[in-house]
DNA sequence: ATGAAAGCGCTAACAG
DNA sequence: CTGTTAGCGCTTTCAT
């Protein structure tokens, strides 16, 4: 079967610009690479012949031969997520800023797309990987190590690479602390299940401990899908609402996200509860959306852009060798930002 | 300079695993690729080969050699709107579960940045591009015909490549007359400038249609940056507030998206105009946040995930050869959602 | 059923 | 300053 030649044109190679323009391949590459040493009147012809076939170096050929790529894979919790996505983009425009292209997987929050996703960056032989949110799992580990390529943790954590992120226990402290000085004293502590990582368990201890110096007991542990009716709380599955009432009720909430806080307050205002008076709410991110005078969440600000900045300035370091040894962990100030989602408790007429 | 052997270990190759089963590299390349005519036993001793050296082949060389990558390249306007996020999210799922990565490059609305990016993924040899959003560049349209990759624009437009979106037109005017059916004579149009492309375009014509179908004038134009105090309005520079006073003032404003009807509503919050009492106000797209309670936007929905699911598989099918010859259109149903951000214009005592 | 050999498009010494 | 040569790690005929 005979093609017809115009039918499959491919795409013009660097020895197609170089018989163009007659010189050598290394000479076209010289040129592409802007290396010195070629002289003016070759380089201006280079660069027509280039201009008239259309050629792009192909990044694969170059990267296979250099053992090297430019592209940094990042693995997302969840796109949807807002402060994921805000993380995403800045992520992504600093990585672009040092000479990088971005190769997403979002994960969900399963460990078993989380594996998978990593196993294809891997393959595709990145030259760092930035985990916005990290399972925890052994195998994603394992696997990370075994191939020896550069990690950093942003805004989570894990023990086997560098960590940027905000002191997550201490923004547990700050938030707790403010609504004990609000005069609360059963306080909840909610995640939502797909997010419960290293981040979520030193926020839930900040709480704790915060609670604890209060002389107060620990919070009631609540892990809920929004929207559902029920929750895990403190381990056996109950009505959420149930949470807030009674003698014993909890009258605020230290959510471990603004997602979580969020839905907790569209939840309370589909009920009836009204936030603050029966609840107080505390999230954690300041998502874009928390400042909103409708929503008026309070919540820890993270400040995002300089968390991707660090990032991506850790692991290029890595990458580049201007930075070797064991892993480092680099902490940014987290923020009480107060809204109207919190306030004084009045007390009972008990 | 001597290094140690071990300081510099580099990634096992084909040939390692074969040397190390005993083997030529081409049987091992069979079973990796899982090709039939290997035996049983060398087959077996091929995978302890790999499991013991930790081998993952070298995407980067496998698709050198077949002259096509399983990379999509993904254009997205700004991930920081919930819209973009949630379908890049349902895109790069849709995309894995077909067997491709997902590359993406945020472009904020800037076509020099959407040039730099697509010339990126160009030179990544992506096997085909979805756009989620396209600023209507010329530079950016000849340098992906150049190349000749299969392109697919996402809940945007243009005319050189397959489109898949709703039909924006009809979303214009739905809304539109939603608002005159509620009694509202002066409708405004909103848009965002960094998001004014072909879909804005569609959905202003909708809007000014459906008025004109009613007998009345063309909407007021207004173009705004969040949150700034002044508008470009009609093509003049005016507070945004004056738009919604005086004797001739906008009663319902139609925004281009759920972003900038949102953030139109936090400016009448902030200066204490009532939505829906003084403006009624529609918005595009039906963002998670617009079905909470406390924001009740009334808005147009596109169905994301079957946006993502059909333009995934259109530029598939085309990489994949399933599908030649011209351009194609597919429209999915565009859905008005009524809350509590529109409401029946209260005649005025005038 | 398995192996040998020829590239894919490029970079990186090294010659000239 | 420019050209030659040898791979990078893999797939793909074509032999055996």
């Amino acid at each position: 079967m005979i093609e017809s030649p115009s039918a499959e044109r491919r795409h013009p190679t660097i020895l197609d610009v170089a018989s163009h323009a007659g010189v050598s391949k290394s000479t076209v590459s010289n040129v592409v690479r802007g290396l010195p040493g070629v002289s003016e009147s070759t380089r201006r012809r280079v660069r027509t012949a280039i201009d008239q076939l259309g050629y792009r170096p192909n990044v694969l050929a170059r990267q296979l031969v250099q053992r090297r790529t430019s592209i940094l894979g990042v693995v997302v919790g969840d796109l949807a997520n807002p402060f994921f996505a805000e993380m995403a983009k800045s992520v992504e425009r600093h990585a672009a800023a040092r000479g990088y292209t971005a190769m997403f997987c979002n994960t969900e929050g399963e460990s078993e797309s989380e594996l998978a996703g990593v196993e294809t960056l891997l393959q595709h032989r990145v030259a760092g990987i930035v985990f916005l949110a990290f399972s925890g799992d052994a195998r994603t580990k394992q696997a990370v190590l075994q191939h020896q390529v550069p990690v950093v943790f942003v805004s989570c954590g894990a023990d086997w690479g560098d960590v940027v992120s905000v002191d997550d226990s201490r923004g547990g402290r700050l938030g707790t602390t403010h609504l004990v000085e609000s005069g609360h004293r059963r306080v909840a502590y909610l995640s939502i299940p797909e997010l419960e990582d290293q981040s979520d368990h030193a926020r839930w201890e900040g709480c704790r401990e915060a609670l604890n110096d209060a002389g107060l007991g620990a919070p009631t542990h609540i892990s809920w899908s929004p929207p559902a009716e029920y929750a895990r709380v403190d381990g056996l599955d109950r009505p959420l609402l149930e949470v807030f009432t009674g003698p014993d009720r909890t009258t605020a909430v230290f959510a471990s996200n603004d997602v979580a806080a969020i839905a907790l307050q569209e939840f309370a205002d589909r009920v009836g509860y009204r936030v603050p008076e029966d609840i107080s709410i505390v999230g954690f991110d300041d998502v874009p959306m928390a400042g909103l005078a409708r929503i008026g969440l309070t919540t820890l600000a993270q400040p995002r852009d300089e968390l991707a900045r660090l990032g991506i300035a850790g692991v290029a370091d890595r990458i580049e060798r201007k930075v070797k040894g064991p892993p480092r962990t680099t902490l940014v100030k987290v923020n009480l930002v107060t809204r109207r989602s919190t306030a004084r408790l009045e007390t009972d007429p008990s």
